[in-house]
RNA sequence: GCGCCUGUAGCUCAGCUGGAUAGAGCAACGGACUUCUAAUCCGUAGGCCACAGGUUCGAGUCCUGUCAGGCGCGCCA
């Protein structure tokens, strides 16, 4: 919470105390115009409780409010209390606080000694790693961040899809295509790709192929030497193309429990569920009533499914972590299938099936091109973060061709591009992939705020350090605005984890870079009388962290030049 | 057929739990680099917030209905 809003909070309670401290922060909002304040307090709900009309309870509210340098007006406006705050003492509280605190800067203790559980990315093993799988990784990645900001402890756990049918396929393709992959594919995830397309490709003329599949896949799960050691091979070999990729993005997971964790876990959760099964068309099913299809436990050849592994990996998560929440970042179209699973948790008696929650996101969609893993039409996210850093690279040779470690900066923005574009809108909207979106570097997007954040670094590499300063000096338009917004990233915070939504952050950066450069454009920095200099570069200092730090939890990186 | 999601400028989208004159970016057009990074900034133009009712002091936001698109609806994940 900032400083500020809570300041401004607290002095509405001392004169209004028939409301709680938290019901006034609720209440206080942004107003729409900068000349119209910088906290409102709408006073139209109060109507009713008080019997009296808005504009008094405001006009009274504006009378008692008690003395403070942090008001330099308070205005009633209808029946709002309009805030307009002192930014000369404001600065000089705040600027100091976020330049000390930097990446603390907007921490709050609010999850301290909880954890919370986030299951993400979760891409099937033995298929490529596509841009299908890009939104939960990063949208995932992002909130662990925000959480951790909000004082969580985070697990971040990939629900690997390492078990099922696929196998089976990918086995019976290598044992008899395996020893001739093309030139540039051996070994690689490439060459389990092309497998798994010859394999559906010769299957539509040998239906037995599939009878072959599903016969290997009996085999591992019965524990076939041969299998599994195929399995172990094929996982590694997915394993290893996967964290070449999280690497490159900077992903990282606290545990690598996929679906073949849970193997032996199973039996004891299906136990547990013997009471509420019945048989239907020969599987086991928990029926949901009315408004729900049934839960499918067992298929009826006596197989799991999915959503037992699921329900496996809830209790074994909970019984692990004791998560105070547990977060399933996985797309919009399985809302049914959480439903289904959250409602028998709540049939086993877990109350805690309360604190488990899908977050959902939109489709990644392809415009006219039908992409199907099967038929081998595959963007590999691999192939579009290169693309994108090719692009980088391409840029820096024209733009600013002589700054040292020129691959490393490339690396950050061009992933930054991409990252930056999945996060930027609210994640329940579709996004369309196209090239020109992604590979566009100006206006709303990642490299812009980069930039913005190499701009103010160069600043401050030019001057010397500031030590004393007189903050009251920052009284231009474009400073109020800034120290205004920089005093709201705290609730930003707070906001985009209430709703899980990264793009809150991502909005909020591209409104304070967009304010930084207008202040750029309008004011001189370096080259102004000392004491105001000072000033200036102060505020810059904590802009650059500001945005460091917001860089930081949508998971991008902040190079200093570029 | 039933359920969930979406519908705001030519395009992509913001708009916090209802609040003050509906905002950005892209694309288009016109400007600003002998000076702190032009991946920038300024300006012009662009809107029956899908439609129709309702609730309210107040609706892009809530409720109902309609239309359009997407997704899902027991042996895939």
């Amino acid at each position: 919470m900032g400083i500020a809003k809570d300041i401004v909070a607290e002095s509405i309670y001392t004169a209004l105390p028939q409301l709680s401290l938290q019901e006034i922060d609720e209440l206080l909002e942004v107003p729409p115009n900068q000349d119209l304040g910088d906290y409102s307090f709408p006073c139209f709900t109060l109507a009713k409780k008080l019997k009296k009309s808005p504009v008094l309870i405001a006009s009274d509210l504006a009378e008692k409010m008690p003395e403070n340098k942090l008001f330099e007006k308070i205005d009633v406006v209808y029946g709002f209390v309009n805030f307009s705050l002192n930014k000369g003492y404001l600065a000089s509280k705040l600027l100091p606080k976020i330049i000390s605190e930097h990446k603390e800067y907007g921490k709050s203790a609010e999850g301290a000694g909880k954890t919370v559980v986030l299951d993400f990315s979760s891409p099937n093993i033995a298929k490529p790693f596509s841009v299908a799988h890009l939104r939960s990784t990063v949208i995932g990645h992002s909130l662990a961040r925000i959480w951790e900001h909000m004082g969580y402890k985070a697990e971040r756990v990939n629900h690997l899809g390492d078990w099922g049918t696929q196998f089976g396929k990918v086995i019976v393709a290598y044992k008899k295509w395996g020893d001739e992959p093309s030139e540039h594919s051996k070994g690689s995830i490439r060459h389990l790709l092309e497998l798994y397309v010859r394999f559906h490709k010769e299957a539509e003329d040998q239906p037995d192929l599939d009878d072959e599949a599903r016969l290997w896949f009996k085999k591992l799960e019965d524990g076939d030497k041969e299998a599994y050691s195929l399995w172990q091979q094929f996982r590694k070999t997915s394993l290893d193309n996967l964290r070449e990729v999280y690497e490159l993005m900077g992903v990282g997971f606290d545990h690598y429990t996929g679906e073949s964790f849970y193997n032996d876990l199973m039996p004891k959760a299906i136990e547990k569920l013997e009471p509420f099964m019945e048989v239907s068309e020969g599987a086991d099913i928990v029926s949901l009533g009315e408004d729900m299809p049934p839960f499918l436990v067992r298929k009826s050849d006596g197989a799991t499914l999915y959503g037992t592994r699921d329900l496996t990996a809830a209790i074994y998560r909970f019984e692990t972590f004791n998560f105070a929440k547990c977060l399933y970042v996985v797309g919009g179209e399985q809302a049914l299938h959480f439903k289904q699973v959250f409602a028998v948790l709540k049939k086993l008696g877990y109350d805690w099936a309360d604190s488990c929650e899908h977050v959902p996101f939109g489709l990644m969609r392809f415009g006219d091109m039908k992409l199907s893993t099967r038929q081998g039409n595959v963007i590999f996210l691999e192939d579009v973060l290169n693309k994108a850093i090719d692009l980088t690279k391409e840029i820096i040779e024209e733009k600013n061709p002589d700054i040292e470690n020129k691959d490393d900066v490339a690396r950050m923005v061009g992933v930054g591009a991409v990252i930056f574009n999945d996060l930027r809108n609210n994640r329940i909207k579709t996004i369309n992939f196209e090239w020109d979106d992604l590979l566009n570097f100006q206006g709303d997007t990642g490299p812009y705020i980069q930039y913005t954040h190499a701009r103010a670094c160069s600043l401050l590499s030019k001057a010397e350090e500031v030590t004393t300063v007189n903050l009251e000096l920052l009284q231009e338009v474009e400073e109020e605005v800034l120290v205004a917004e920089l005093e709201r990233f705290p609730d930003i915070v707070k906001q985009a984890a209430r709703a899980n939504e990264p793009s809150t952050i991502a909005r909020y950066l591209l409104s304070l870079a967009r304010d930084f450069n207008k202040f750029y454009q309008a004011h001189r920095i370096l080259d102004v009388e000392e004491e105001l200099k000072k000033a200036r570069l102060t505020l810059v200092d904590a802009i650059r962290k500001t945005i460091d730090t917001g860089l930081f939890l949508l998971g991008l990186e902040a190079p200093e030049k570029m």
